[in-house]
RNA sequence: GGAGAGGUGGCAGAGUGGCCGAUUGCGGCGGUCUUGAAAACCGCUAAGCCGAAAGGCUUCGAGGGUUCGAAUCCCUCCCUCUCCGCCA
């Protein structure tokens, strides 16, 4: 939800914005919806104080009497006009609130203003983007893959998009999960593990509903959401509370696996692990203060850079242009590492910040030291998304034999040093 | 899934048609007293919306309904607890 006074004071800023994002909104038609509600709710206001007022004359006059009855008959006629003007505000209400549900929140002034991806800015890289060699291919043609990941059995099981990982593979994913939850504890995050079902308020508080039902699969009798990622159930954790401003920020991490129906994007580098309908993610969510949301940013990217660092993965940040951002978000970096297999970069990590837009449908405040409630900021960023970092591990560390060199870093959790040796391939 | 009991302010807990946004207690904040603290006493202690302000309106699980008037009566749904059944 974008804020109010924004939207009647500085509607221009929000035109702006609506456009660098490319989205469709109609702000005139907000607007109208805002005033319309706004006299309708003082026309039920006006009614209902002169209603309350003679309720009080009425409590202190005798019940059968002349005067009570003539007040009975006069407040019937109130009665009835209050309540076609309750209709009409619960109709211009809900106008109201389809039509600002539907306006995107404004990007931060340090983004950069373009319509594609060719906006989005490289702001750094780390480790050398190998050539192809020889015997370097993509992980989806490794011989020995569906030793690990086995997909024809998944869509026989389930359908396309839903792997079973086995053995060496299984103990991968697990080995990523657990290196990068410990990280996360190691930079003060508190680990949850939450529902991987929501309801609508807490899928319409984060901004996939409405208009994202798309992307989530829908349980048929419930009306429960799968989570398309943990911002969703773990964003809502604060739901309809006010926190001390003493406590922020507030840092949690969450292991998930993550459901995605990726409507629309069939064809659309879906060989292998590079798009999935289910896959496993640690995500990262703040709570801060205001002030503080764009250094916690950084804090985030770089908390998500380390990762992908001590996995020796080569990688690099993308700040993302106006195009590029999603509807809630002012502001998002993406970390992209290097495949070499696939010669191309897979994204693993995005970082963003909501500033106050998902904090206002979520109504999650704090109270500051004077007694003033505001809402607070939220961000999250993925640390990190499994799947494309094991493709990119498989491809990178294939070596001529035809093993692949697993990172020291996940030794604690996978106990040796390689996978996939030939004598293993049958 | 079946039967029953409930959902009221940060918490506990009154309130069964009007003067109830709501008695009271606890907790929290401020003050008096005290060398300091405790105790005692006094005061304050919800959020949202509309409004330039004064002020007004909303909210007693959610949504409908009855009524001149609903925390209170009726309906639907959600949730919690107890018992039974089933079950990882």
């Amino acid at each position: 939800m974008i804020d109010l006074k924004i939207l009647r004071e500085q509607p221009e800023r929000l035109r702006a914005a609506i456009e660098a994002k490319g989205f469709d909104c109609d702000l005139d038609a907000v607007l109208a919806a805002d005033r319309a509600r706004r006299e309708s709710l003082r026309e039920v206001e006006d009614l209902r104080a002169r209603q309350k007022a003679a309720n009080a004359e009425m409590a202190a006059l005798l019940k059968g009497s002349d005067a009570f009855k003539a007040k009975v008959t006069e407040m019937k006629n109130l009665s009835a006009g209050l309540k076609e003007k309750e209709a009409a505000l619960r109709e211009t209400e809900a106008t109201w609130q389809r039509l600002a549900l539907s306006v995107p929140n404004i990007p931060h002034e340090s983004v950069p203003v373009a319509s594609d991806p060719s906006g989005n800015q490289v702001v750094s890289t780390w480790g050398e983007e190998y050539k192809a060699c020889p015997y370097s291919r993509p992980h989806y043609e490794i011989p020995w893959l569906e030793e690990m990941i086995d997909f024809a059995r998944g869509v026989k099981v389930t359908g396309a998009g839903f792997p079973f990982y086995r053995g060496d593979g299984a103990r991968l994913v697990r080995a990523l999960v657990q290196f990068f939850l410990r990280e996360a504890g190691r930079h003060g995050y508190e680990e949850v593990y939450p529902p991987l079902l929501v309801n609508e308020g807490s899928a319409t508080a984060t901004g996939q509903l409405p208009d994202k039902e798309g992307q989530m699969y829908e349980t048929v009798a419930d009306s429960l959401y799968l989570i398309p990622t943990a911002e969703v159930p773990v964003t809502n954790f604060f739901r309809d509370e006010i926190l001390p401003e003493a406590s922020l920020p507030r840092k949690v991490s969450a292991f998930t696996p993550c459901f995605r129906r990726e409507a629309g994007s069939y064809g659309k580098d879906v060989r292998g692990l590079n798009r999935l309908h289910q896959f496993d993610k640690v995500e990262l969510v703040k709570w801060v203060h205001p002030s503080q949301s764009y250094a916690e940013l950084e804090s985030l990217r770089e908390e998500a850079e380390n990762l992908v660092r001590q996995l020796k993965l080569p990688y690099r940040v993308l700040l993302m242009c106006t195009g590029d951002l999603g509807f809630t978000q002012t502001k998002k970096y993406d970390i992209e590492v290097w495949a070499a297999g696939q010669q191309r970069w897979l994204e693993v990590s995005s970082c963003s910040n909501f500033e106050a837009f998902q904090a206002r449908r979520a109504r999650t405040r704090f109270r500051d030291a004077d007694g003033h409630v505001e809402p607070l900021h939220t961000l999250n960023g993925s640390g990190l998304a499994v799947p494309r970092i094991l493709a990119a591990l498989l491809e990178n560390n294939l070596r001529e034999d035809g093993a692949v060199n697993v990172p020291e870093v996940l030794r604690p959790w996978f106990e040796r040093e390689t996978i996939g040796s030939p004598a293993a391939v049958t």
